[in-house]
DNA sequence: CCGGGTCATTGGTCAC
DNA sequence: GTGACCAATGACCCG
């Protein structure tokens, strides 16, 4: 129930840049107790000195406070347990006899995130402190929550990497490889050639409406994820020369909505207007030939199984 | 900067429900204090009595502490101040006067995503202690507290709505209406926001070409319809701080006349392009026509004003 | 899975 | 430089 909300709510999609990412905390209540994660380990363990924020009154099993190094930073929060949680997650703390030397209290820092990882056995910390009588004095809380702090900021970065990894492969890519045109990420076999749907789509449009495309560089220009729609010249003789069959793109099966034929399209009156532009530098703009919506002939017309001769073909009408 | 770094990093597409929720905290140092947003109100003041897990010794002035109502519960992060935070933060939060009363001390609750409410005048609510000599036995933290809890939950959940609402809103609603940065009618979503054409335009200009404006004024200017292009640093501000995404604008698809590489070959013919489009006052076909004859003969034709001459001219001919 | 189609959103254009 | 207008792209869905 509770990791059911969590996972609901969470995934809200982010509006404009308002979200705070910080997600240390479990909103509703017993969150922070049910999500004990982050255990200092007690082999770094320091001389009990230093000064320290976190009152000693509050040091007591059961209670929860937050620490902070300094004012003005990030507070930790911690959960103290005169044991182990668990014994399941005392086991994944590392050894047991590390864990019960001399007559020490171990202080358990919570962070929910790190729960999961605490369960698969990833390394976590154990910070003992002596039992009975305690002192906050004792601690170098400075430099132990320090750590701490570096060690979930890693710790956090390294799931969002996961997370981020995680999006782009798991979509579609768990089976394909990247597009073998461009280098982003395929979604599958199309017309012959593993492809994203960027470039699937590039080549039926191409084929289909038989556009001439141009290139101003050296018909050399490289195609991949932030440049294919530089030059769509190279891309199609890219996806041309990997393998793409023309003749696999079928026929556009919903007719273009008739224009609506204007039956006063006599002639032009003096609020019409007429451009005529002239156009030298564009590279990457097609270059209308013809418009298919106007010249629709029949079906059969389309002998895409020229296959690369096609776009030679396609470059020399222009 | 700072606001930039934060949309970047705030919106990071969670992944499969991992991420919490929570975004009551930075995770950078200093985050907390400089993010003080929530504060009771004075007038919630009650009777100081009743018990706390807070120990005593740790509300000081300047520092941070989490309060638990208890054992299990969300720690609520809070900063304590002899004073409010700063004059601006001060009259923000309601009368002076009900500030002021009584030799008392203030604390208040920081959370990072009420900052922008606090600043447009959204009801908060502060919290006021004896100074000197303080007893967390004196307050009714549990009592303060939850109510605190409600307050932020019913903040996050208005947030929630907002999101959903926006979400929502994409796909059904076909009607745009205002645009979010001027108020002019909006086109759609651009960049992550409902937006004119003008403010599309003129944020994917200023992105691409990584301007730097300058404000005559107070970095304050009314960006609206008439007056939007007054002041473009105050417009970009305005873009930015709606949510416009600069991370959506695109790399430029023609790229800049790359200068040479290609001598005067009789290939440059090629990439000529000739349009003729006749323009009706409604939906209207364009016609593309090619007309071979005609020859480039010019120069050093300059975008703008040699185009525009060059338009002149072909009207002339034809 | 792989064809096709849709359409929100991005890009480019050019009179002004 | 602006913004109304149009073409292109590609994520997403269907059969
Ligand atoms: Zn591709
Ligand atoms: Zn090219
Ligand atoms: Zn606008
Ligand atoms: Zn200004």
């Amino acid at each position: 129930m509770s990791s059911q909300d969590e996972g609901n709510s969470s995934l809200t999609s982010p509006g404009a840049g308002a979200v705070n990412p910080a997600r240390f905390f479990t909103m509703e209540g017993g969150g922070l107790g049910e999500n004990i994660i982050h255990v200092i380990n007690p082999a770094s363990l320091g001389s009990l000195s230093g000064a320290t924020t976190v009152a000693n009154s509050a040091l007591q099993a059961g209670n929860m406070q937050t620490i902070t190094i300094q004012p003005g930073t990030f507070p930790i929060p911690i959960s103290i347990a005169q044991q182990m949680a668990s014994a399941n997650q005392a086991s994944n703390i590392g050894s047991p006899t590390t864990v019960t030397n001399g007559g020490q209290q171990q202080i358990i820092m919570s962070s929910a995130d790190l729960a999961a990882k605490l369960k698969d056995g990833l390394p976590t910390q154990v910070l003992q402190v002596p039992t009975g009588g305690f002192s906050a004095a004792n601690v170098d809380w400075a430099a132990k929550l320090k750590e701490l702090q570096h060690a979930q900021r890693i710790d956090r970065l390294r799931d969002e990497q996961i997370q981020i990894r995680q999006r782009t492969q798991l979509k579609i890519e768990t089976k394909f490889d990247p597009c073998v045109v461009c280098g982003d990420k395929a979604s599958g076999r199309h017309y012959g050639v593993i492809s994203c749907e960027g470039c699937k789509g590039f080549f039926k449009r191409s084929i289909r409406k038989q556009l001439g495309y141009a290139c101003r560089g050296g018909k050399d220009c490289p195609i991949n994820k932030p440049h294919r729609n530089r030059c769509q010249y190279c891309r199609l003789q890219k996806c041309l020369a990997v393998g793409m069959r023309a003749e696999s793109v079928q026929q556009e099966r919903k007719p273009p909505p008739e224009k609506d034929i204007r039956p006063p399209m006599a002639v032009s009156t003096s609020t019409q207007k007429i451009y005529i532009r002239k156009d030298f530098t564009s590279n990457s703009a097609s270059v209308p030939v013809f418009s298919p919506k106007f010249e629709y002939k029949g079906e059969q017309q389309q002998n895409n199984s020229a296959s690369s001769n096609l776009l030679a073909n396609l470059q020399e009408r222009i």
